[in-house]
Formats: C-alpha cells, sequence, structure tokens
DNA sequence: GAGACCTCACATTC
DNA sequence: CGAATGTGAGGTCT
C-alpha cells in the first residue's frame, strides 16, 4: 500500500519528502529500551533538564536526527524464496484426520517446538521468538512445514516499506484463497469461517509479521494514510497489536515503577466517540461496556485508560487509526492510519446508560500529510462534484462508463489532455476473434462457487475465480467469465470485469508525467479497476507504425517482458519464472496489442511504475458468440484514496530494434525498485 | 507456564 | 436495513 494523501501528484508509491515531514515529529525515543535495564520512571519537566537517556518532548525540542530510526534508509527486500514444492491449500484435512494427527502438525510446523527457548517476560530484542507458537488450526502440513518464511529476524522486529507490502500481500492472498475455499464449502464447516482470522493465525505463527517490536510513535513502513481491511492486518504490521482491543500500550506489567504508556488507538465507532473533527478526537476509554454476561459499569483507571492517562502526562504521541464505514460494503470497516495525536485532556463523564466513561481529547500533531482529512473532502467532491478544486470536466467519459470520471487539475493551467475519442471497451476488428468454440453455462440462478456442473467455473480450473465481494483471488494466465449465452444474469459472480467501473476515478494533472489516474474510493487488494480499451493491432502493423516515427504514447502490449512478482498465495501458479501470469504460458491464445491513441478508455491516463499498486490480467469471454481477450486492471494491494494509480508498462523482450530503443523513457515512479527507464 | 480475562471483529441471521 | 448473535484472536495478567 501506499501513502496517498497528496492532492497534488505525489509521485507515488514512495513520495520520500513527505515521510520526511514526518520523521521530526518522533518525540520519546526508546522509552524502555529493554525492561531489564531500563532506569526507573522520571517525569522531567518539558523544559528540560533531561535526564540522560531521555530525549526531550516535543515541540519544546526537536530529537536529534541521528536518534529518529530512518524510515527512508534503503530497503533490503524481503528475500523471497518459494517454497520448493508447490503445497496447494485446498489439501485442508478433515476435521477426523487433524484430531487424530495433532502430534505430528505440531512437529511438522517446525518452529513451534521452540517455544521454550524464551521466558515471555523479556521484552526487547527477543520478544518476537516467544512468538512461534503452534498454530491452532491443523493444516496439512504440506502448506506450513514448505513454506519458506521469507521475513528475516530483525525484520520481523522492525519493518520497512517492502516488508510491509510484503506482509499484507501475503496475508490478503493466502486470505483471499481460504475465502475461495470457503465460499466453494471445500473445507468441512467451522475450518473456513473468518479467513482474516485464519489467514493471520497461519502466518503469524510462522513468525511471518514485522514490527513486533512496540513502540511509540513511527512504524517503519507504515505510511500515514495506509488503509486496513481488517484488524488483523494492523496486528500484522505492528501499527496495532490488539485483534480486538481498541487501546494498545507498553509498559506497566503489573510493576509500580514501568507505568503503562499508550501506543496506539482504533477508533471504530462502537463506543461514542466523536470522530467528525478532521484533526480532533474525542475518544472514549475502554471497559464497562455491556457484554453478555455484564451490565454496564463505569469505566476504571486501568490497562488502556491508565496508559492513556499516563500518555497525556508524558505529552507521548499516540497512533491513531480511524475506522470508516465502507461504502461498498456496508458490513465491513476500513481503518485509516492518520499519523500521530497528542492527548490534550481528559475527564469523565456520565454516558447514555448513566455510567462514568473516560474520555480523551486527541489533537493531531501538526504538519503531517493528511489522511482522514482527504477522506472528509471527497466526501464532499462526490457530493457536488463541482466544489472539487480544478475541475475541469465532472465527467470525461461523456457518460460512456457507469459511473463519472472527473477531469481535473489543480497543478498549472493545462486544460486537458489531446483530443481523443472515448470508448469503454477494446475494439476489435474481427480478425482478432478467438477461434473457440463458445458455449455458456447452464446456471440459471447465477453461478455459485463449487458448483462443478458450472463449465465456467470448470474453465477456471474448478475455482471461482472472484470472492463473493468480487475480488478476484489468484493471478492467472487467463480467467474465463461468463458471456451472453451463459443464463446466469448480469449478477452472476463470474462477470466482474465486464461489467464497468466500481469506484469513481480521476484523471488529473501530475507535477512531472502528465495526466495520471487516481480514485476517490479506497480500493482494496485484488478489486478490479478498469479495463484496457483501445484499438487492437498486430504486431506488424505496430512496429510500422513505429518506423514510420508515430509517436504513439498509448500502447499496451502483453507480449513485453514483465517483472515478477508474487501475489497469489499458492505457490507454483506465478512463482520465480512465471512472468506477469501471461508472457510465454501456453493458454494464451495471442498477445494482445493496443492502441488507446486515438479511442481509449481512463486506462490510458495510467502512467508507470517500477513499483506499481496496479497489475493487469487477462479475461476472456464471448460476445456476439466470438471470443476476445480483455485486458482487466486489478489492485495489487490496497490503494487509499488519492492515490495514483501504475502499472508497470513492462520491457521490451527483443532488444535491438531502433524504433523499440527510441521508446525507452526515463523513469520518474521515484520507487526504490526503479530500473531507471520504462518503455513507452 | 497455563489459562482466565479483556476487548471499538466480523459474518451471518433475523 | 439495524439489531442480535456466535465464534473469535492476540495480548495482558494472574
Amino acid at each position: 500500500m501506499q501513502g496517498g494523501s497528496g492532492f497534488n501528484a505525489v509521485p507515488p508509491p514512495f513520495d520520500k519528502s513527505r515521510v520526511l515531514d514526518v520523521k521530526p515529529l518522533r518525540s520519546l525515543r526508546p522509552i524502555f529500551p529493554n525492561a531489564n535495564e531500563a532506569p526507573p520512571f522520571l517525569c522531567p519537566s518539558p523544559s528540560g533538564p533531561f535526564p540522560p537517556g531521555y530525549s526531550p518532548f516535543y515541540p519544546f525540542s526537536m530529537p536529534s536526527p541521528s536518534e529518529t530510526p530512518d524510515v527512508n534508509q534503503p530497503e533490503e527486500p524481503p528475500t523471497w524464496t518459494p517454497p520448493a514444492a508447490p503445497a496447494p491449500i485446498r489439501a485442508f484435512r478433515t476435521p477426523e484426520m487433524a484430531n487424530g494427527d495433532v502430534d505430528q502438525s505440531g512437529k511438522e510446523a517446525g518452529p513451534s517446538n521452540s517455544k521454550k527457548r524464551t521466558s515471555s517476560r523479556t521484552r526487547g530484542s527477543t520478544s518476537s521468538q516467544k512468538k512461534e507458537k503452534r498454530s491452532k488450526f491443523h493444516l496439512d502440513p504440506a502448506i506450513t512445514a514448505n513454506y519458506v518464511v521469507p521475513i528475516s529476524q530483525a525484520q520481523r522486529e522492525d519493518g520497512t516499506r517492502d516488508v510491509v507490502d510484503c506482509v499484507l500481500i501475503t496475508f490478503d492472498g493466502l486470505r483471499r484463497r481460504l475465502s475461495q475455499l470457503e465460499d466453494a464449502k471445500e473445507v468441512p464447516s467451522g475450518l473456513a469461517r473468518r479467513s482474516d482470522l485464519r489467514a493471520a493465525n497461519i502466518l503469524m505463527t510462522k513468525g511471518f509479521r514485522t514490527n513486533m517490536r512496540k513502540r511509540i510513535g513511527v512504524v517503519p513502513g507504515v505510511e500515514i494514510g495506509d488503509i486496513f481491511f481488517f484488524r488483523m492486518e494492523l496486528c500484522m504490521v505492528g501499527l496495532h497489536s490488539q485483534s480486538m482491543g481498541g487501546i494498545d500500550w507498553i509498559g506497566g506489567k503489573g510493576s509500580l515503577d514501568e507505568e503503562p504508556l499508550a501506543v496506539s488507538i482504533v477508533s471504530s465507532g462502537y463506543y461514542d466517540d466523536d470522530a467528525e473533527d478532521k484533526d480532533v478526537l474525542i475518544y472514549s476509554g475502554q471497559g464497562g461496556a455491556m457484554t453478555r454476561d455484564k451490565p454496564v459499569g463505569d469505566q476504571k483507571l486501568e490497562r488502556g485508560n491508565l496508559a492513556l492517562e499516563r500518555s497525556m502526562r508524558r505529552a507521548n504521541e499516540v497512533r491513531v487509526i480511524r475506522g470508516i464505514r465502507d461504502v461498498a460494503n456496508p458490513n465491513a470497516k476500513i481503518y485509516v492510519y492518520d499519523g500521530l495525536y497528542v492527548i490534550q485532556e481528559s475527564w469523565m463523564e456520565k454516558g447514555k446508560s448513566g455510567a462514568n466513561t473516560f474520555k480523551y481529547k486527541l489533537v493531531r500533531v501538526p504538519r503531517q500529510p493528511e489522511a482522514f482529512a482527504v477522506w472528509k473532502s471527497i466526501e464532499k467532491w462526490k457530493e457536488n462534484v463541482s466544489s472539487r478544486p480544478g475541475l475541469i470536466l465532472p465527467d470525461l467519459t461523456s457518460g460512456a462508463e457507469t459511473i463519472a470520471v472527473s477531469l481535473v487539475n489543480d497543478f498549472d493551467d493545462e486544460k486537458g489532455p489531446a483530443y481523443f475519442n472515448y470508448c469503454s471497451t477494446p475494439k476489435y476488428s474481427k480478425t482478432f476473434a478467438i477461434v473457440q468454440s463458445s458455449y455458456g453455462c447452464g446456471c440459471r440462478k447465477g453461478c455459485t462457487a463449487g458448483d462443478l456442473n458450472c463449465s465456467c467455473i470448470r474453465k477456471n480450473s474448478g475455482d471461482l475465480p472472484y470472492t463473493t465481494n468480487g475480488v478476484l483471488v489468484s493471478r492467472k494466465p487467463l480467467v474465463y467469465e461468463c458471456g451472453p449465452s451463459c443464463p446466469c444474469g448480469a449478477n452472476c459472480k463470474i462477470r466482474v470485469s465486464q461489467s464497468g467501473l466500481k469506484v469513481r476515478l480521476e484523471v488529473f494533472k501530475t507535477k512531472d508525467r502528465g495526466w495520471g489516474l487516481r480514485s476517490y474510493d479506497p480500493i482494496r487488494a485484488g478489486a478490479f479497476i478498469c479495463e484496457y480499451a483501445g484499438e487492437v493491432i498486430d504486431k506488424d502493423r505496430l512496429k510500422k507504425k513505429l518506423q514510420e516515427g508515430d509517436n504513439d504514447e498509448y500502447i499496451f502490449d502483453s507480449s513485453r517482458s514483465y517483472e515478477p512478482f508474487k501475489w497469489n498465495y499458492e505457490p507454483g501458479l506465478v512463482g520465480e519464472e512465471a512472468t506477469n501470469g501471461a508472457s510465454g504460458d501456453s493458454d494464451i491464445p495471442s498477445p494482445v496489442i493496443m492502441t488507446a491513441k486515438d479511442f481509449g478508455n481512463v486506462a490510458r491516463f495510467m502512467n508507470h511504475s517500477c513499483n506499481p499498486n496496479v497489475f493487469w490480467q487477462q479475461v476472456i469471454y464471448e460476445e456476439n458468440n466470438e471470443s476476445f481477450l480483455h485486458i482487466a486492471f486489478f489492485a495489487v494491494r490496497h490503494i487509499p484514496p488519492m492515490t495514483e494509480l501504475t502499472y508497470d508498462y513492462g520491457t521490451l523482450s527483443q532488444e535491438g530494434d531502433d524504433s523499440l530503443n527510441l521508446r525507452k523513457k526515463k523513469c520518474l515512479c521515484g520507487t526504490s525498485k526503479c530500473r531507471g527507464y520504462f518503455v513507452l
């Protein structure tokens, strides 16, 4: 995920200047360097003098840069070693098997034997070693044992952007796969529910997590504006390690000289917090709420409440995560990391039920990039498009898409991109129809997961390629969607990419890369964004076009070389040798080349990045009794609103052709993985 | 070290 | 659709 709050062409995915802004705000550096060596608690006056070993408090004095962990250090990408042998997750044990074989699964899980190693009381550098406990779930050992954990011990303690991305992408890949199995009821009931918890449990048991060392302030690799779709995601990247609790803290384990200090809170609306203001949050303490076996009671100054109280006295920063109702899925919440806050005051008041409730007034530390504030602005723009500053056109598609796409320039005076014809689907000439016997499935009521009588599901190797939420489960050489001759209705789960835009997009002027594309809505990993529409041409015509000096900057070419990246949880499908899940695979009838110079859709505005947040996937479905390939774009990871959408344009597979080499351009993606150039 | 306790989840059902 | 409900997880703490 990329930080995504810049209004003005912040080059995602990694705007270093923005992160630099955050750094000085970090104040109290290791308060508890080590539980065993920590000096007794001291509370210096804000203006000093400060006891040795303590940094002064912000804002009275800035911490010295050398004491601030450098979020922007060159990152060591996690080395990714796929398992030696493919281990499909489909191989779940039945409960009977698992119960009869508990010892074996424990043994096979490897690290689980090491739980004696450290006392659970030790904190600091050894804290993560105790975590390698046994999973509660009885999985086929082949799933867990073969899995090489690509997270080093150091990365487990302290993350980087790449490690955080890796953890989240792996988590959601596994979660989607489990969810797919659950939908298909391929797993014994009861084992499959809550794929989020199960995925997190499997990975965390293997030590597949980061930032386990709890800390006050900045969490390396997590950026303000990052979004999460499950509480477990917050745990896995060390942003907030309580799986349910709203307040997370360190210290205070019963000893008097070690007071608890809050590190983070999640405001999700369970208590009546006041979360309307973008910079101020009135947060309720924990406890006292009515549960099944307990009536409403007064809150006590203990646990999280005590930690918040102590953090207020010390003017410590507290990370704030705001839970927001997901408009696309009203049952669910999206968690937005809104940066650091300080607690300005606290009081006790009578809640609705008459019981005493703690209240904390948290105020956002200034000079941080906007996050929640962006959401508030977008809310207004969506109500009334003309309130969007810099708006040129409310809908540049002139109604061709199901959802309007704004054209905005809040950067300079340019009035819009060069003229082109908007078309929402690719223009194929007859010669490109795929010779393929086309036949529909027979599902009258819509295709249901696990129904192997459905020929469309069978074409997708027996899986429904999308989850119930319409999220793509795995990258594949080809995804088969239902077509017009399928009797399933338009609401069929296998009609995701053909049903048009789902998120509110904006074409905007970037600061140095022409026009770009971004979204007002949050986009979760695997969600469909748009397809690539243009005129389909063949290789020869492309070559000729370029030799004639046509300066076409809107080419899509699936036959280029694409940087491999791991997205599916399943090892083997998209492995180290496979490229973009496409080229070189015999499943692909023919490469797809399109130009969107004269005819195209929003996808023509997506810029290149060497570390993109969007990937393409070939999709096929039949139209007018002939099948055509489509290029559909899906989110690599969760993408916060207003983050520029980018994909990898790929590199040329055959070097030496001058007309092609001329199309190399200097890359401005600014990511740590930048190759230095890209190909138009 | 085992287990009780705490908790602003989530999905499903009504 | 909101409320009710059941099954949860990691961390804290005894």
